[in-house]
RNA sequence: CGGGAUGUAGCACAGUUUGGUAGCGCGCAUCGUUCGGGACGAUGAGGUCGCAGGUUCAAGUCCUGUCAUCCCGACCA
C-alpha cells in the first residue's frame, strides 16, 4: 500500500469532545470517525487493525473447534418473547417494525437466535458438542453512550454459544473458551485479568470477564499480585475477620444525641471505628425493606446483599415510613428490636465482634457492649458476606493483601446452563434415548474496545504504540524526501522486498515534508519505520526506527528485510 | 431520566456582557522559496453562526421553544 492512495486523514488537534485518549489517538490518527451518538465508521487504517483482530480470534475460535457462522441483525420479536426478554430488555434494545407492523430487533445479542436455529437442527447427542460463533455489529441503545468506541450503541462483536449434552460437557468447553480468550488477549499484547465476575440476571454457572488494566476502565477490579486471582469489586469474596477476643461486659444504652452518622458516633462516644456497627436500609421492587449491617469502617455492597436476599432484584434507598413500619429510625437502626417487617442482612464480620456500638432503634441512643452472637434478637437474620471489598483486604486464594485497579471489560465468558434452551425448549436424543435439554454457553469479545484497549495501554505523547500483531501496517518505509527520484526509486524497491517478504508494509510516498511524515508515523504507531534519506542513499544502507523506545539502528541494505522480519518478531 | 456545560468553516476557538458589514490559528487549493521532526511568503476557496418561532429599522448577540453533543450521576444481558 503506498501513502499517496490510502484514505487517512490525520489530524493535529484532537475533537473537543473526545475525553479519553484512546479515542482522541484513534480520532487523531485516522482510524475512526463519528457519525452521530454512539455511532463510528471505521477509516482503512482502523478496519486494519480490527480486521487482525478479527484474524486472531478467528484462528483461535477454529482452534478450539468453533465454527463460523452469520445470523440476521435484524430479529423477529416472537423469538424474544418466548425467551421473556422482549418485556425485559427495555429501552437498551433498539426496535422497529417491517411495513406490516410486525415488530422487529436489532440484535443486541443472539442466544435467542442461536438457540432456535439449534434447537431445530440438532436432534441427537451424537452432533454434540457444538460451538457456533459469529463476528458482527451488535446494537443496544445504550443510556450514555460515551468514550468512543469503548462505549457505543452499534459495535462489533464476536459471540460463541455452545451446546452441550450435560454440566460436564458444558465445563469443558468453557474452560476451552477460557483458555482461546487468554490466548487472544495475549496475542493482541494486552496486559489483562480474567477477572471473576457476578453474572447478575443469568445467574448460576462461572462467569469470568477478560479485564484489560487500565486506570480509565470503567470497571474496577481487585486482584492479587502474588498469585493470579482477581475478581471485580462487587464479586471479590471476603474472608470473616476475626475480631480479638473480649471479656463480655453487658449492653448498655447509652444517649448519643444528634450521632446520626458513624463518624459522629464514633467521636462521641469516642471508640474506634472498627468497634461500630453501621446500618443501610433498601427497598426492593415489592417495597420490603431489607436492613444490611456491616462494620463501621466498611461499605455495603448492594450487590451481594441482594444475592443474600430472596427475590430481591433491585435495591433502592428506603424511605422513612418504611423503617418507622420496622420499628425504627433512620440514623439509629440496629438489630436489635427490630420488628419482622425488617429483612436484616449481616455481614459475616460483624458476627465475630465484641462490645461494638450499634444503634438503638430510637432517636438519639445507640447500645454499648453490643456482642452479635449473643444480642442480636431480629426475628431473622441472614447472615452472608455482603461487604464492598477494600485495598488490603486479604486475597481469598492465598491471603495476601489484595490491590485494586480499573479496567475495561473487553470480553466475558460464562455458562448459561439451560436457561434459554429450556425457554425455547430446544432439546435433543441423549444416549439413553430420553430427551435432554442442552447445557449452554455463550462467549463474547467487544472487538472495537480490545483496539481502543490496546490503544489505552499502549501509547506516548507522541501517538499510538502498536503491538506488531494488530497494527494497521507493520512497517513503514519513509524516503526522507520523495520528491528527489532516486530516493524514491530506491524505497519503493525496499517496500517491494518486503512485501514480497511477507511483511506487511506500506510506503510514505507522500511529498510532505520528512517531520510531517514522522509525524505521522509516530501518531499512527506503526512498529518499525525504515527511513531512506541522502545518507543512506550515499552508504547502501538503512536506518530502521522502532517505535515502541525510539531505538534508531543503522543497516547495510542488502540485511534489511531480513533485520526488518528478525525485529518485528520482537514487536 | 436528574444535575452541569456547549453548539460559529474540515479541526481548534474568539466574537454574545453593551444588537450595527462573520473573524483568528491549523488544515485545504495555486505559485514561489525551503526540505531529517508538524517550514516561510503571496494569493484564494470554504459559513443558511444547530434548528424553528418571536422582539427590533437591524439578531451570531436579546426572548421562547426545540434538537444535538459532551461531562457527573442513575443505569449497564
Amino acid at each position: 500500500m503506498k501513502a499517496t492512495q490510502l484514505y487517512a486523514p490525520t489530524l493535529r488537534e484532537s475533537p473537543a469532545e473526545a475525553e479519553l485518549i484512546s479515542h482522541k489517538l484513534m480520532y487523531r490518527a485516522g482510524l475512526i470517525r463519528k457519525t452521530a451518538g454512539g455511532l463510528y465508521s471505521y477509516l482503512p487504517l482502523g478496519w486494519r487493525t480490527i480486521k487482525k483482530i478479527m484474524q486472531i480470534i478467528r484462528e483461535e475460535m477454529d482452534t478450539k473447534g468453533g465454527q463460523e457462522i452469520m445470523m440476521p441483525i435484524v430479529q423477529p420479536a416472537e423469538l424474544w418473547q418466548e425467551s421473556g426478554r422482549w418485556a425485559v430488555y427495555g429501552d437498551e434494545m433498539m426496535r422497529l417494525k417491517d411495513r406490516h407492523g410486525r415488530e422487529f430487533a436489532l440484535g443486541p445479542t443472539h442466544e435467542e437466535m442461536i438457540t432456535s436455529l439449534v434447537r431445530d437442527e440438532v436432534k441427537s447427542y451424537k452432533q454434540l458438542p457444538l460451538m457456533l460463533y459469529q463476528m458482527q455489529n451488535k446494537y443496544r441503545d445504550e443510556i450514555r453512550p460515551r468514550f468512543g468506541l469503548m462505549r457505543s450503541r452499534e459495535f462489533i462483536m464476536k459471540d460463541l454459544y455452545s451446546f452441550d449434552r450435560d454440566v460436564d460437557g458444558m465445563n469443558i468447553s468453557y474452560e476451552k473458551m477460557y483458555d482461546a480468550y487468554s490466548r487472544i488477549f495475549t496475542r493482541c499484547g494486552l496486559k489483562f485479568r480474567a477477572v471473576e465476575a457476578d453474572n447478575g440476571a443469568i445467574g448460576g454457572g462461572h462467569s469470568h470477564e477478560f479485564t484489560v488494566l487500565a486506570p480509565s476502565g470503567e470497571s474496577s477490579i481487585a486482584y492479587c499480585e502474588s498469585c493470579d486471582y482477581a475478581a471485580s469489586d462487587e464479586k471479590a469474596e471476603l474472608k470473616v475477620i476475626h475480631a480479638e477476643r473480649e471479656e463480655l461486659r453487658p449492653i448498655e444504652k447509652v444517649s448519643t444525641p444528634d450521632c446520626h452518622t458513624i463518624d459522629a458516633v464514633k467521636n462521641f462516644l469516642n471508640v474506634p471505628i472498627e468497634k461500630t456497627i453501621k446500618a443501610v436500609a433498601f427497598m426492593d421492587d415489592d417495597e420490603r425493606l431489607i436492613v444490611a449491617f456491616v462494620r463501621g469502617d466498611h461499605e455495603v455492597n448492594e450487590i451481594k446483599v441482594m444475592n443474600a436476599v430472596d427475590g430481591a432484584n433491585h435495591l433502592y434507598m428506603a424511605d422513612e415510613k418504611l423503617i418507622a413500619a420496622a420499628n425504627s429510625c433512620a440514623g439509629f437502626m440496629s438489630p436489635i428490636g427490630l420488628n419482622d417487617k425488617a429483612i436484616v442482612v449481616v455481614d459475616q464480620t460483624v458476627m465475630e465482634m465484641y462490645n461494638a456500638v450499634a444503634g438503638a432503634n430510637e432517636v438519639d441512643a445507640h447500645f454499648i457492649n453490643v456482642t452479635p452472637r449473643r444480642d442480636f434478637n431480629a426475628e431473622k437474620i441472614t447472615v452472608a458476606d455482603i461487604r464492598m471489598i477494600q485495598v488490603g483486604d486479604p486475597c481469598p486464594h492465598c491471603g495476601k493483601p489484595l490491590s485494586m485497579t480499573r479496567g475495561i471489560e473487553v470480553g466475558q465468558v460464562f455458562t448459561l446452563g439451560k436457561k434459554y434452551s429450556e425457554a425455547l425448549h430446544a432439546t435433543f436424543l441423549d444416549e439413553d434415548g430420553k430427551e435432554k435439554t442442552f447445557e449452554m454457553g455463550c462467549y463474547g469479545i467487544g472487538v472495537g474496545r480490545t483496539m481502543a484497549a490496546a490503544i489505552e495501554q499502549r501509547n506516548d505523547k507522541d501517538g499510538i504504540i502498536w503491538t506488531r500483531a494488530i497494527a494497521p501496517f507493520e512497517v513503514v518505509v519513509v524516503p526522507v524526501n520523495a520528491k528527489d527520484a532516486n530516493q524514491l526509486a530506491y524505497a519503493e524497491k525496499i517496500y517491494e522486498e518486503l512485501k514480497a517478504a511477507g511483511v506487511d508494509v506500506l510506503l510514505d510516498d507522500r511529498k510532505e515534508r520528512a517531520g510531517v511524515k514522522f509525524k505521522d508515523c509516530d501518531l499512527i504507531g506503526y512498529p518499525l519505520r525504515v527511513t531512506i534519506s541522502p545518507k543512506t542513499l550515499e552508504s547502501g544502507s538503512v536506518e530502521i526506527k522502532i517505535r515502541h523506545n525510539g531505538e534508531m539502528l543503522n543497516f547495510d541494505r542488502s540485511e534489511c528485510v531480513s533485520k526488518v522480519i528478525d525485529l518485528l518478531k520482537t514487536l
